[in-house]
DNA sequence: TATAAAGTCTCCTGTTACTGGAATGTAAAG
DNA sequence: CTTTACATTCCAGTAACAGGAGACTTTATA
């Protein structure tokens, strides 16, 4: 199929899609003819893969080896839990940074008045 | 002052200090003789200013903004408080979108055996 | 005072994971 | 046969810097 199709299918754009043949994480054969790309099914479901593992947080360098294990039948699950411990520890900081992040910045909005004076608490932690 | 020295003061690195010039959010004056930057007082606490607000998560364009306001002394709390909320609103849909990953995640890091055999269950969901 | 070391300058590249657009070529539809 | 839709490559831009090269200035040491 073409790329379109594919992207379709995998539910990513064209534009990503082409970028991941760029990148050679999922190549597809090409048609002599035309110089078009042609998808397999198993690209595909590599394309699906890749797509679910990066809205799990994983970069594209994690994503080529998590596809290298899945692609790997004698893998041991133990190297595919290490990696996603990993990236549950990294989504772990930056929770905490985030939760810490909101608390400040709620506690300041709290302060601030909101009105048409000048007075500013927020603008006044910003500045000590 | 010279670089380095605003850039000690506000606990920003000099490469950081030098690109805030770059784009015009902290333009120093010039030593005539060396053509070295020099930076005054007032250019280091807007440094700190900035370098507060991007540990708030604030980005440069949001910085540019909040400094405009710190500025103008005739402003109101209300427009400070309007960005402040929208970037709170910010925070809290990454940290629900990380939740959810997190979510995610440990369930099926808590169905998989983890040990040498191939049989994983983070990667049957992945390529799902 | 000569020289070496440290600091500064500008300019260029690379980072992440794409997106948008231009110029050009190919395939499908009417 | 022409229009339209889709495909290709290549280049630029995104955010917020970091790293490094080559050249110049200032400061410290011998």
């Amino acid at each position: 199929m073409n790329i379109s199709q594919a992207a379709k299918l995998s539910g990513l754009s064209v534009k990503t899609v082409r970028y991941y043949a760029d990148i050679k994480i999922v190549e597809p054969a090409r048609d002599i003819q035309s110089g078009y790309r042609s998808y397999s099914n198993d690209d595909v479901a590599k394309l699906n893969f890749i797509g679910k593992a990066r809205r799990f947080n994983f970069s594209i360098e994690e994503c080529r080896e998590l596809l290298s294990l899945y692609q790997d039948k004698n893998r041991s699950s133990k190297e595919v839990k290490k990696l996603t411990l990993a990236k549950i520890a990294s989504i772990d900081e930056k929770l905490k940074e985030f939760h810490s992040l909101r608390d400040e910045l709620s506690y300041l909005v709290n302060c601030c008045n909101g009105d048409d004076r000048p007075s500013c608490p927020i603008l006044d932690e910003l500045s000590k």
